[in-house]
DNA sequence: CATAGTAAGTTCTGTTTTAGAACTCATAAG
DNA sequence: CTTATGAGTTCTAAAACAGAACTTACTATG
């Protein structure tokens, strides 16, 4: 399998591999989520080369994930914002920290939280079923080739 | 920041980047948890090279993700399986698979289902909060720096 | 007018990772 | 004694990444 034809791969979890498979992608998104927006920001706060954030967002942008908005001319300059698809893996950042959070564990506390947006409480995410609203584990569901 | 360093970072999301951000280990674990366990089962699977998956395995074994378990003697021969740690990112593959399901999307028919245990009818998964039930997008959370 | 600063990149050079193929080791089977 | 099997290891070459300096298009200050 050739990396870069990971894109349009069949399988799902192949093409989520171009967006979390690769280095730095996944933390810009965490930045992003956290309301970064600007190039410099993106740089200041992940220590990445100024070489690979361009390239990374240029992919993110390319995936549909992120687009870029002018907020200045002369000169004109972007900034950052996520799209609906990216906003759309929210959810799955959610899950993600979450099992990161209980299963690698560390001594130092985390530096972020996700909190309900109405009440301002931290939150204890849980994935179920929409229609039956069963809890969906590895003990209830079954992952099959088809 | 040394992408070495990733696997004891404070955040959790770097520290998911420690299992999810370099290549084959999401695609390994999609494997694992469709049922294949033995070596060359992996490699005949994904086209990985040898070398690669040697060392992949290794780090999932490190990470507390998988675990070999001998399953012959004269000559001993391993599996690798899944450890409580590893079936714990279940869910986080399923929002993943749904994400990229609905946003990255493809024109040929993803060859991996979701089904459920009980009833064998494919999953629509949404995540909620454990205690209030309500669900947990990008508009109903916020991410936070603490 | 000259100099410094800002924001968003691009261009270098050198190191680290990954790809692809061949090889090893222990044993079993024909 | 030759071939097969399963689980790796060892090579060399190609690709990706890190770190730093450089560029472009302005604006602000002395």
């Amino acid at each position: 399998m050739k990396w870069s034809d990971l894109d349009h791969d069949s399988c799902p979890v192949a093409r989520a591999m171009s967006v979390v498979g690769d280095r730095w992608t996944l933390l810009i998104l965490r930045e992003a989520f956290l309301g970064t927006r600007r190039f410099d920001g993106f740089q200041d706060r992940l220590g990445i080369t100024r070489h690979l954030l361009a390239e990374r967002l240029k992919k993110l942008e390319t995936l549909g994930l992120m687009h870029r908005v002018p907020y200045q001319e002369r000169p004109l300059r972007h900034e950052y914002r996520l799209t609906s698809a990216g906003r759309a893996f929210g959810p799955v950042m959610l899950m993600l920290v979450d099992w990161a959070t209980g299963n690698l564990p560390s001594d130092l506390p985390p530096p972020i939280r996700v909190v309900s947006h109405a009440n301002g409480r931290e939150v204890d995410p849980v994935v179920v079923d929409r229609t039956t609203g069963a809890p969906l584990t590895y003990e209830t569901m079954r992952l099959r080739r088809t």
